[in-house]
RNA sequence: GUGGGCGUAGCUCAGUUGGUUAGAGCACCAGGUUGUGGCCCUGGGGGUCAUGGGUUCAACUCCCAUCGCUCACC
């Protein structure tokens, strides 16, 4: 059973600091997870992401990494971690994103999904069963339950329906994950997702659903679908009142630097997102001084650093202006400098979070942060 | 030198028998991106239609001259 050791909680919000230890390693909450969901962090080989970013935990798919390279593959290899070189705990989402993401591609149905592949159109159905015995094959540390996350606007009757689809697959997900067994001599944890759309009542089923089934963490999911940021927090808030103390929290998908600020006051403890990844790719960096787009051309004769008061290997040894070339040449190593420093940001980002809860001034400062990161430059 | 073809946005080109305020793609400029395809989406600035005359109610379009590019033949 996996455990949060919550050390520090703060005085003038819900958030908290802490560790969870699993066989690959400790993890240090707040904390965010850079997305590889094929196995790579997109741009960034896996020594960077190590000992240049300190990435203490990443994230993969299920979905992707089932349809490629396949779970004979995955088996051969001895698992995800010796297939890619990375000796650091890994966290597998279900494919439930994937539900909604690629929605023109899928079917629905009582017992699972039916995908079409997005790479050569063949079919294949995803049940609660199959997708615990494929992260049994990627051997995460951390694998999420089958799930479907509604798109936004949904109705109520959708969204209750919904709900209880997740339920029941909760359940069977449970069954599947004590039935079988880690292929590669180290344990694994599974963790429920909670649903309910915006509805507060549906919400509260859903996290109540899950903790009859005794999950080693809980994960938010559903938002940043397209409903305004105030009630994303809103519901947060609510939900996390029902999430147990000892088990982590998780906010899958979320978000921007001021979103991941304002979940931790609001007492969550695990982050991933696309976002400093995929905007690095396309020139969009954030610093502690609000976000930046490397293409325009006021960068064209700046020699500063992307953040004068980081310290990452691009700030160190870069400047805008390079960057900027780099982009508008479409040279590779625009999109490694800008991910790595993206992501190294927003490590800073929940590590500093930590030591300000620990040191208990944390609202303060994330008050003031919140409103700096916000700022489009 | 003779004959033919062509000159429209930074680039490659559309533009109907002459008829509203001359368009597209790329490039450029600026936004967007939340359990990731470097994809994609949305806006914007840009034209003495080679130049000068002429015909006409009206010319990118027809006529003449000049300049430039290009092909063929001497």
């Amino acid at each position: 059973m996996l455990k949060i050791n919550v050390e520090s909680k703060d005085t003038n919000s819900k958030a908290r600091a802490g560790w969870f230890e699993t066989d690959h390693g400790k993890v240090e909450t707040p904390i965010f997870m850079p997305v590889g969901t094929q196995g790579t962090v997109k741009a960034v080989n896996q020594s960077y992401l190590a000992e240049e970013i300190k990435a203490q935990i990443v994230l993969s798919n299920t979905y992707h990494l089932y349809l490629r390279p396949g779970t004979e593959t995955l088996e051969a290899a001895g698992g995800l971690h010796k297939f890619m070189n990375w000796q650091k705990p890994i966290l597998t989402d279900s494919g439930g994103y994937q539900v909604f993401s690629l929605s023109d591609l899928r079917k629905l149905k009582s017992g699972g999904v039916e995908f079409r592949s997005h790479l050569d159109g063949s079919k294949h159905f995803f049940t609660p069963e199959k997708v615990v015995s494929i992260q049994r094959s990627i051997g995460s540390d951390i694998m999420m339950v089958l799930d479907e996350c509604a798109p936004y606007p949904c109705d109520y009757d959708y969204a209750k329906n919904s709900v209880q689809l997740t339920s029941n697959w909760a359940v069977l997900n449970k069954e599947a994950f004590e039935k079988s067994k880690p292929l590669y001599g180290y344990k694994q944890f599974q963790f429920g997702i909670i649903q309910g759309s915006i509805y507060k009542d549906l919400r509260e089923k859903s996290v109540n659903d899950l903790l009859k089934l005794d999950f080693d963490g809980y994960a938010i999911g559903g938002l940043a679908v397209g409903e305004p940021t105030e009630q994303m927090y809103e519901l947060v808030d609510f939900t996390t009142e029902f999430m147990p103390q000892e088990r982590p929290r998780y906010l899958m998908g979320v978000g921007r630097p001021e979103n991941i600020l304002e979940s931790i006051a609001r007492g969550v403890d695990m982050f991933d997102c696309v976002m400093p990844t995929r905007n690095a790719r396309n020139a969009n960096v954030f610093t502690w001084n609000g976000t930046l787009s490397m293409r325009n051309a006021k960068y064209k004769d700046d020699f500063k650093s992307l953040d004068e008061s980081c310290n990452c290997y691009t700030c160190k040894n870069y400047s805008r202006a390079y960057l900027r070339h780099l982009f508008i040449a479409e040279e590779i190593l625009a999109l490694e400098l800008a991910t790595i420093h993206n992501l190294y940001f927003y490590i800073d980002l929940v590590t500093q979070a930590r030591v300000h809860i620990i040191n208990k001034d944390f609202l303060e400062w994330k008050n003031k942060t919140v409103n700096e990161v916000s700022i489009k430059n």
